[in-house]
RNA sequence: GCCGGCCUGGCGGAAUGGUAGACGCGCUAGACUCAAAAUCUAGUAAUAGAGAUAUUGUAAGGGUUCAAGUCCCUUGACCGGCACCA
């Protein structure tokens, strides 16, 4: 039995005291290697099992790659504004401030036992002024820069959170945080415009070795569409209604226009049913997102009077009608509806008896709408055109020349909700003054968040902050103005963090060119993945325009990004403590120790996989902590060689440095396991090998392999930077291997012959194994196939 | 509805198109022990057989191939993302 409370406390200390792990972020002899935990936000809960795990994975390389010579930057800090820190400290009846303080204690308290190599004199937390400065300074250049923008538009409301959401933190029309209804509202709003990114964004991702699932995820998110903007004259009017369509080819099917709701032509004085209009656009107005949405529900809608579109090709009239299936936030907020070739618009025309064409022919559109390919009918110019794409570039050629319509893309990507009426967040350095709106200077930066009392978010849509009388009333040059006392999303921090890490302390800028250009991108991102569109969208986007303003010397901030799954209860669904199944880092480090619980989380399954937590699995990797341990003390380890070893020593190394590099700890793992139970077989150990399978032991398991090397090994200084191992390709494979005979493909014999055999003399042994033989046996041979070193097979009839 | 992923023993999982189940857990038997734990040894996909061996077997069905867990098609279950996006 190791005592692992002992020598665990011993080399954490050791590696804090003699700042082990600190990066010299100016030496450039060496490669470079960044490799970047998605920071915690520091809830009172403390680390949970998860964190361990991509926390450990990241370890493990960091470690390694500093063994192989690289100079690896490997820091941590904390995510520690935003709700989710806000709403804990309210929940447990807490001021954020000090609460989080108090919190990021623990979690570092935490970390350090969990034996993480981070080099601690780089850590940055989002929340201190010295860091959010220069959140706040991004801000002020995007919104000189036109990025940033106050606007009247519809926003996510969440009455109980008492301020406004981004899109990605609404899941189904509830809040991320909580689960509160949330409703479209239309206010005066801090926003950052995304979808000016859209395309980059979207390019990008090709040249970014991430997951696919995560590329798609934000292609998704983006729903970038391409078709064509056609503009309408309405009679009588000099307005023009515009909409936007990816079937402009369909549009002598068109036989009405629907507009949003909020459409701004829903207001104009020529309806001549403007009573039931504005009944109408109150009722939706009233709805939430989620019943607005609601797919199962009737379509609902009213047409306007007294105003009808002309199709700018054949001059036929159109009616105009209003219903809420029309989004407002998307494409221009109008559609020209096709009900023959588009299900909603089929169903809208059928609930209130309006005509429908068929342009394409195909499908019966007495039943539904035909949405897939045909040819065209009753289209005019188009009935000779014999595809899609042809039919769509001809019209929007010919909507050209009439100047009624041009080519155009949509996204689905909005603008980034970028303002909260709540505390705990940076404050947004902007002053309203009477006539305008100014940002701070550089100078005035950071503007510090003042301290209050009650914190607590209002309902009436006001920010906290507005109790800061003093603080918000300020007079500039002789102009009255009013501080903006919005403050920024829990994002925005996030946004950027990773620069600061290479330059934390810095003054003057966000971090020194020269690192920048030497650190930049991340190498590896190791994070869960429910930050797919919201962070890891947001940090891009901040990426790509720092880049383009020269700050930044690469567009994409992560090269490699990799997502470990989630660990679940042991009953196989997630830990909870409704359900009871949580285990916490604390206990298990305690009773089993940190290098049983890292290994234990590396071998559970592949680092991508959800796995299930099982407390014997724990156990059993403490087991094989105590037999290697067990085997330094009673094998022998002498200076000599050991022929027997040799592979499997060769093998082991070969594939712990291969899969540490894969991130493929589990197969690693059972590769030293291998080792083990070989040498233990084998009851004697080179010292050389002894030495090495410490340090391919080590990334996982750093405390048991330091105490070895230094206790038993009689090294006097810390493994950490010792020599990685090398193998020997040529001494992985043995001289002898088992061929395998198989008769039409089902296996009737092995035996073992040396390597590169010929392949006749193959063929001959093959055929001499008695159960070959008696398969072959009156039978003919049609074909035989050889794979040298592996396997013969004999197709027979 | 659209997009992506996944499905292998009792369990976690392993397998560059070439021996399915490595490694570990659990279980069974044995050694050590007064006994237990720990440790060590052997066994452990299913069926039949004392055994050699044979047959079946990677969600279901089909296909390509000398050879398929792996490639292709169809279907199903589960997980994740988006969703009245025109």
């Amino acid at each position: 039995m190791y005592n692992h409370n002992r020598i665990e406390k011993k080399w954490q200390q050791y590696w804090l005291e003699n700042e082990t792990f600190k990066t010299d972020v100016w030496d450039f002899s060496k490669p470079k290697f960044y490799i970047l935990d998605m920071f915690p936000y520091p809830s009172g809960d403390g680390l949970h099992t998860g964190h361990i795990e991509g926390y450990t994975a990241s370890d493990a390389l960091s470690r390694m790659k500093r063994m192989q010579g690289y100079n690896v930057l490997h820091p941590m800090g904390w995510d520690a504004f935003g709700l989710p820190a806000e709403q804990y400290a309210i929940k447990t009846g807490n001021h954020p401030d000090k609460f989080t303080l108090q919190n990021i204690q623990v979690f570092k308290r935490q970390l350090i036992e969990a034996g993480f190599s981070y080099d601690w004199s780089k850590e940055v937390s989002t929340s201190d002024p010295s860091f959010y400065k220069w959140t706040q300074w991004i801000f002020k250049n995007l919104y000189l820069d036109g990025l940033a923008k106050y606007a009247d538009m519809p926003v996510n409301w969440c009455e109980e959170l008492g301020t406004v959401l981004a899109n990605d933190e609404i899941i189904n029309g509830k809040s991320e945080r909580g689960g509160y209804p949330v409703v479209r509202k239309n206010l005066k709003q801090w926003v950052i415009d995304m979808p000016k990114y859209a395309d980059r964004l979207l390019d990008n991702l090709d040249d970014l070795e991430w997951p696919t699932s995560t590329k798609e995820i934000q292609k998704n998110w983006i729903g970038k569409s391409v078709g064509a903007k056609i503009s309408f004259d309405v009679k009588g009017i000099e307005e023009k209604i515009t909409v936007f369509t990816t079937r402009p080819d369909t549009i002598f099917g068109a036989t009405f226009l629907v507009l949003a709701p909020e459409h701004d032509l829903t207001k104009h004085e020529l309806i001549k049913n403007k009573k039931e209009v504005s009944e109408y656009l109150e009722i939706t107005q009233t709805k939430s997102e989620l019943e607005r949405t609601e797919l199962s529900k009737e379509k609902t809608g009213i047409k306007l009077e007294g105003l009808v579109a002309i199709n700018p090709f054949n001059g036929k009239e159109i009616p105009i009608w209003i219903s809420d299936y029309v989004l407002i936030s998307y494409g221009t907020g109008a559609i020209m509806a096709v009900p023959a070739h588009d299900q909603r618009d089929y169903e809208f025309a059928k609930k209130f008896d309006i005509e429908i064409i068929e342009v394409i022919k195909g499908g019966d559109i007495a039943i539904e709408a035909y949405e897939k390919d045909g040819q065209y009918v009753n289209s005019d110019f188009l009935n000779s055109v014999d595809n899609k794409k042809d039919g769509i570039e001809l019209t929007i050629n010919k909507l050209e020349e009439l100047k009624k319509g041009e080519k155009a893309v949509s996204y689905k990507l909005r603008e980034w909700i970028f303002a909260r009426q709540r505390y705990w967040g940076e404050p947004v350095p902007a002053i309203h003054f009477e006539d305008k709106i100014e940002v701070l200077d550089d100078s005035e930066l950071p503007l510090v968040l003042p301290e209050l009392e009650d914190y607590k978010p209002s309902q009436k849509g006001q920010s906290p902050l507005e109790k800061a009388k003093d603080w918000v009333n300020i007079e500039k040059d002789g102009r009255k103005g009013r501080r903006e006392t919005s403050t920024m999303p829990g994002s925005a921090g996030s946004s950027w963090y990773f620069l600061r890490y290479l330059d934390p302390k810095n003054e003057n800028e966000i971090a020194d060119k020269k690192l920048m250009e030497h650190w930049l991108p991340v190498d590896l991102y190791l994070g869960g993945d429910e930050h797919a569109v919201g962070h890891l969208l947001y940090s891009r986007m901040w990426n790509n325009y720092l880049y383009d303003k020269g700050i930044v010397p690469v567009k994409e901030p992560f090269k490699k990004l990799f997502h470990q799954g989630m660990i679940l209860g042991a009953n196989g669904e997630k830990m909870s403590k409704s359900k009871g199944n949580v285990v916490s880092p604390d206990e298990l480090i305690q009773t089993y120790g940190a290098d049983s619980l890292r290994i234990y989380e590396m071998f559970m399954g592949p680092l991508e996989s959800d796995k299930p937590w099982s407390d014997t699995g724990a156990e059993a990797s403490r087991k094989f902590l105590e037999r290697v341990y067990r085997l330094y003390q009673t094998i022998k380890i002498e200076d000599k060689p050991n022929n027997n070893l040799e592979r499997v020593y060769h093998q082991t190394v070969m594939k712990v440095t291969n899969d540490y590099n894969e991130l493929k700890f589990n197969t690693a793992i059972s590769q030293m396991m291998i080792f083990v139970n070989a040498v233990y077989k084998e009851g004697h150990l080179p010292l050389e090998y002894a030495e090495s399978f410490i340090k391919l032991l080590n990334p996982l398991a750093p405390h048991i392999t330091e105490e070895i090397w230094t206790k038993i090994l009689k090294h006097n200084h810390t493994i950490a930077y010792e020599a990685w191992p090398s193998y020997d390709e040529i001494k992985t494979v043995s001289d002898t291997y088992e061929m395998v005979v198989q008769v039409n493909g089902k296996i009737r014999g092995k035996i073992d012959v040396s390597m590169n055999t010929s392949k006749e003399e193959m063929e001959n042994l093959a055929k001499e194994i008695p159960n070959v033989k008696s398969n072959l046996e009156g039978k003919q041979i049609v074909k035989i196939i050889i794979v040298p070193n592996k396997l013969v097979n004999i197709v027979i009839k």
